[in-house]
DNA sequence: TTATTTTGCAACTTTTGATGTTACATTAAG
DNA sequence: CTTAATGTAACATCAAAAGTTGCAAAATAA
């Protein structure tokens, strides 16, 4: 399968609603990640239940903002698109017969397990405002362009 | 696509090869993976580039294990099997115009830099000889069946 | 109330990479 | 020479993410 996007996505968009303090269309949406407005609803869709933004129908509706970038964390984000699974590699079967297999399967599952708690922690300490103000460091850098 | 095995499989043969002492062939290696022997020949062919199996041609041929379980790491045979994607998640563009899109990338990738690290050193850390030994302590246990 | 804009969503199609399959060449044993 | 293996190219299948199409529902404004 391809490789999952949602999450580097959605933190895309929230930041530059978070930005410029504006409603943004689906189709808006979609043209700054050069993707379909259907594929932005959907995934946008987690976001909505989980309480992070909010949208309207109609003439002038679109995409909001509700909760502040300081109390969402790349983890909830990470939730509300519906946790994507996390590695592209894993164990054949679950639960082999074969002795020798689950000893195999118990070192990678271990070893796998400990990256997935650092990779889990990492989003979990990081909070968008965090990414904004990283952000606004970076434009102030001579070096921005 | 499907999640990658080749690095959970071979670590199976392996460990197989090692505790009967003889050669295998293609087939009955597929059999004990449930696939084809082809697969098995693809598979096996990094691991044999890379000198710790060898293969023969023929009757009486098959597959045997070269080098000693203690001086091969899971790395070893990650890397053998052709460095897998790690990953099933992660950033759209690699170099986005957009800096708020670099900044959000450059977040995810240090989460996921951390995890990796996290994940491939503990493959560096285990040798199959500690696999064999873990297998030998399962099943003097009581539970094991 | 009607035309327009927008989300909501179901049902498909496309894409992409791992895995599976077929066919045949090559090599070694007996 | 026949048989049992590996070696490998070429193609088929599968699965999951993303993309598309079509239409319903709702809200705005005339």
């Amino acid at each position: 399968m391809r490789t999952d996007s949602k999450l580097s996505r959605m933190l895309h968009v929230l930041l530059h609603m978070a930005r410029n303090n504006k409603t943004y269309t689906s189709d808006e949406i979609a043209q700054m990640l050069s993707t379909n407005p259907v594929v932005i609803r959907r995934t946008m869709a987690g976001l909505k239940k989980a309480g992070f933004i909010h949208s309207e129908k109609g003439p002038k509706g679109g995409w909001s903002l509700v909760e502040d970038l300081s109390k969402i964390t790349l983890f909830d984000i990470y939730n509300a698109v519906g946790e994507p699974t996390i590695f592209a590699m894993g164990n054949e079967r679950v639960n082999p017969d074969c002795a020798v297999e689950r000893v195999v399967n118990a070192a990678l599952d271990d070893a796998m397990n400990q990256a997935q708690t650092i990779l889990l922690t990492q989003l979990k300490a990081t909070t968008l405002a965090d990414l904004a103000l990283g952000f606004d460091q970076i434009c102030t850098q001579e070096s921005f362009k």
